[in-house]
RNA sequence: GGAGAGUUGGCAGAGUGGUAAUGCACCGGACUCGAAAUCCGGCGAACCAAGUUUUUCCUUGGCGCGCAGGUUCAAAUCCUGUACUCUCCUCCA
């Protein structure tokens, strides 16, 4: 969430941070507007409740005394009625402030692209040439089936489209790569978590989710109550309940920065991208994924974004699959994110880059609404910077060896690295049939 | 799932209708070569608004006792709902 006195202050400015991200100008006029009335229907208040407070003070001490208080007893009980009604203003005005706020995304940094969607992102850096294979290579869905580690049919028929089954040699593949994440992400400092999977509004709303994004998550229902959802949903991320562990928290400043690293399965509704990546590992409903999360001071959260990117990058170089990282275009970017770096894996049988981690900072935007605050030296409060990113998307990777590793004969490289990972395992081979 | 108890500053903890004790911690000072101990003083509950200064200091007011409502001139205190924690029963990987 933005802070309104930045806003109320810095009007132009916000309209052109805003504006480059879609937001229309007459929407924060609009905000400003009602943030005004908010404050004038306050003040009212809060002077009648200062007179209230004077008044029953003497009352108290009228009835000490024993004499009759009725007079101003009747007096007050008028002043109350018009306090309710402007606190009944100001409530509804507070509410239409919040629900504009809530749905504005966080100022770009200057640095990011201008442009409406990803055809602005820039290529940053670039890590090896696209692999190059002498052969026509193979889709990774196409090598899964065949060599029968990834079982799509199966998926389909026991839980639906954009579901599969790993087996045999896939399932230690998956399971070598998550664990391969986690130890590396351990060794630069990163603490391993094992969050909870399911989680509160609240914390929904922490991270920025709730309420603009609830048609994108899976949240819990009870069957004999249709209509009224429980307060849980299943993480799309573990960005989630990673950041909500400090939330509503006062963190010495000592201890900052704090790195944090999860393995999770993240569900998505995927809803709106019908048509789109319908076959293989890139968008499923449900997938695996490490993700790194900081916690750190205001002045340090440019610093320690370029860390958590190079954090990720790290994985790639040493699985040896070619990459670029993008910054992206402030039309592209996530909505809680100031800068967001994506990074892009090469996949030959689509012969394009696609997308395998997404390293943002997030500013104080999320800390304003999770109320992630750090003490400094001197004993004054701030509100802390978030920055997540993944390291990385656990599905994606699988389906970037499978294509870059792949052989003319359909068999498929271990990468060095997962060797040990793989009980010593260094090529995939076919795998025989359950049934 | 059932029953009971609880939730108050960084921590501990009092407060059953009149507007948040106290202790520890913290900061400053005295004593001391220095430290500890002791003594004196101070600070502090996050936040919001107005004024002033221009942004972080100050003044005033509001708010503030898990959260949300209600009763009342007045609520930490009474009522209702709700979340969470603990204990017991029941059940369970």
């Amino acid at each position: 969430m933005l802070d309104i006195k930045v806003i109320r202050e810095n009007l132009d400015w916000a309209k052109d941070k805003l504006g480059r991200r879609g937001v229309k100008p007459e929407e924060l006029d609009e905000l400003v507007k009602i943030d005004a009335d908010r404050r004038e229907e306050l003040n009212r208040s809060e002077q009648l409740k200062a007179e209230r407070n004077t008044v029953s003070k003497e009352i108290a001490e009228i009835k000490r005394n024993k004499e009759d208080a009725s007079a101003a007893v009747q007096k007050m009980r008028e002043v109350g009625q018009e306090i309710k009604e402007l606190d009944d203003k100001v409530a509804k005005l507070t509410e239409k402030q919040n629900y504009i706020l809530l749905r504005l995304p966080n100022f770009p940094d200057d640095s990011d692209p201008i442009g409406p969607d990803e055809s602005y992102n820039e290529e940053v850096r670039k890590w090896h040439e696209p692999t190059k294979l002498d052969f026509k290579p193979k889709a990774h869905w196409d090598i899964g089936t065949d060599l029968d580690i990834l079982d799509w049919d199966r998926g389909a028929k026991v839980s639906g489209a954009r579901f599969v089954y790993y087996k045999g040699a896939g399932a230690l593949l998956e399971r070598a790569v998550f664990n391969f994440f986690l130890d590396e992400n351990t060794k630069e400092g990163y603490t391993e978590i094992i969050p909870p999977y399911l989680v509160n509004d609240e914390s929904m709303q922490g991270t920025g989710q709730f309420p603009k994004f609830r048609e994108d998550v899976y949240t819990i229902v009870d069957n004999d109550n249709p209509d009224k959802p429980r307060d849980l949903t299943l993480i799309p991320t573990a960005e989630v309940p990673l950041v909500n562990y400090f939330r509503d928290e006062i963190i010495h400043g000592d201890k900052l920065p704090i790195n944090v690293t999860a393995l999770s399965p993240a569900f998505r509704s995927e809803a709106g991208s019908a048509g789109r990546d319908t076959r293989g590992l890139i968008r499923m409903h449900e997938f695996r994924k490490v993700e790194m999360v900081k916690i750190c001071k205001q002045e340090d959260s440019w610093d320690e974004l370029e860390k958590l990117t190079h954090n990720a990058e790290h994985l790639l170089q040493k699985l040896d699959l070619p990459y670029h990282v993008v910054a992206l275009s402030t039309g592209d970017a996530s909505f809680t994110s100031a800068k967001t770096y994506d990074l892009e894996v090469w996949m030959p049988a689509q012969d394009k880059y696609r997308e395998i981690s997404s390293c943002s900072n997030c500013t104080d935007f999320q800390a304003r609404r999770a109320q992630i605050r750090y003490r400094d030296e001197d004993g004054k409060l701030h509100l802390a910077h978030t920055l997540n990113g993944s390291g990385l998307a656990v599905g994606r990777t699988v389906a970037a060896i499978l294509e870059n590793y792949q052989n003319e004969d359909g068999t498929v490289t271990v990468p060095e690295v997962l060797v040990p990972y793989m009980n010593g395992m260094t090529k995939i081979t076919k795998e025989e049939t359950l049934i």
